[in-house]
DNA sequence: AGATGTGAATGAGTTCACAGCT
DNA sequence: AGCTGTGAACTCATTCACATCT
């Protein structure tokens, strides 16, 4: 059984504070290990935090701090070593398994991201996918068929998917969203143009196309 | 002139502290002009801070001090006026006006956020794309024909592009970006899985697309 | 010697609470 | 009476600096 099987050792303070693991510090972590992968390519088998840093624009100090949060990683004096490391956070990032995603609306977007994430990333894997429209549904999409929402629940069970995906118009979010929850989904990544709020149940993490546009155009004009 | 064509009146604390809007307040005046839009389409004239906040989950002294930081755009006593506001916010956010956007890499992700862009959102346009595969290059693509990075500098003359979109392979993302700041752009949003820095002249904004799915699977096992 | 792990200090962002205006 | 605009308090995140270990 693995050190940290059951709360990791949180610092008292500095770190996350209370109990959960801040996002930005999860981010990081996929940051971190994309960057030991790197080295492990260059054959590269120990590095310090400070080399790691300066190597990929990181901080040092927030490196060590991330990692301390899952416990001694290190070797004083000496570094880390690429290898478990990476295997560490792969871990942390539930990444030693394969994670299943249904799409709620192949549309443009929708079809993009299932190809897009079909395709390219091996801990990640588009198993199903729905729509309303019944032009789409029974078309076959990468590995599958798309479903209509109502078979939500039997394609999820079927499927095993763990993540949903709400690339709906902002009209149909609430009903797929509440659909998704209703088919045992956990984990939701929503691309329509509302907030919808993590709940104790259900994580959900909002990618908002749009605003990133208008952040920019605000930017170009002061 | 507006009066904060130059310089807005920075609080001295609790606001923006030395003159950089954050992003984070930037992206909540998107959620505020949503949220008036929708008032202003139900008749609503008028609104306090604290309605606004309870019926769109926002908190309502965050508004107050992020609309502070642009000037006295309120009633004491009374609250906002909605159409006015809106147009206010709008305006800080350049969108009295279209943006015209180009795209490298009219792969999956590239050609749906062409269309996804291209047709939904009236403030901005899409309107020029480029592609290293000459399977691509010449393809039609909404209102217009795919080229070659090379021709980069002749489309955004040309477009009038100011905002840059990077949907290419990680590979090709320094060497695009490359082209597109050579091009005059001084706005990108990146998609590729590395992070690109914002500098004083060019204004990047990272969407990491996998990165997302590993955060929330990082929760799915927390 | 040299790097980790971590308390303390700093900085950024948000909420509180209320003076001041309508 | 009621709401904005805003200093002060507070919370969250990052950086500093160093005791601790190899």
């Amino acid at each position: 059984m693995s050190p940290s099987r059951r709360g990791p050792r949180w610092s008292s303070s500095g770190g996350g504070a209370d109990g959960e693991i801040s996002p930005l510090t999860v981010n990081r972590l996929s940051l971190y290990l994309r960057a030991l992968t790197h080295l492990r390519e260059q054959g590269i088998l120990r590095v310090s935090s400070k080399e790691l840093a300066r190597r990929y624009r990181f901080s040092a100090a927030l490196i060590r701090k991330d990692l301390a949060q899952f416990g001694e990683f290190g070797i004083r004096g000496v570094g880390y070593e690429v290898v478990p490391l990476a295997e560490r956070i792969a871990g942390l990032l539930g990444l030693e398994r394969t994670h299943s995603i249904v799409i709620c609306g192949v549309g443009n977007l929708g079809s993009a991201l299932a190809r897009y994430w079909g395709f390219n990333h091996g801990n990640f894997r588009v198993v199903a996918g729905v729509d309303t429209d019944p032009q789409k549904v029974g078309r076959r999409l990468g590995s599958f068929t798309v479903g209509h929402p109502r078979e939500l629940k039997r394609l999820v069970r079927e499927s095993g998917a763990e993540i949903g995906v709400l690339a709906v118009p902002e009209s149909a979010a609430a009903e797929n969203y509440a659909g998704l929850i209703a088919a045992g989904i956990r984990a939701v990544i929503n691309f329509a143009p509302l907030r919808l709020e993590s709940t104790a149940d259900v994580r959900v993490k909002n990618v908002d196309l749009r605003i990133n546009l208008e952040e920019v155009a605000f930017f170009l004009s002061h």
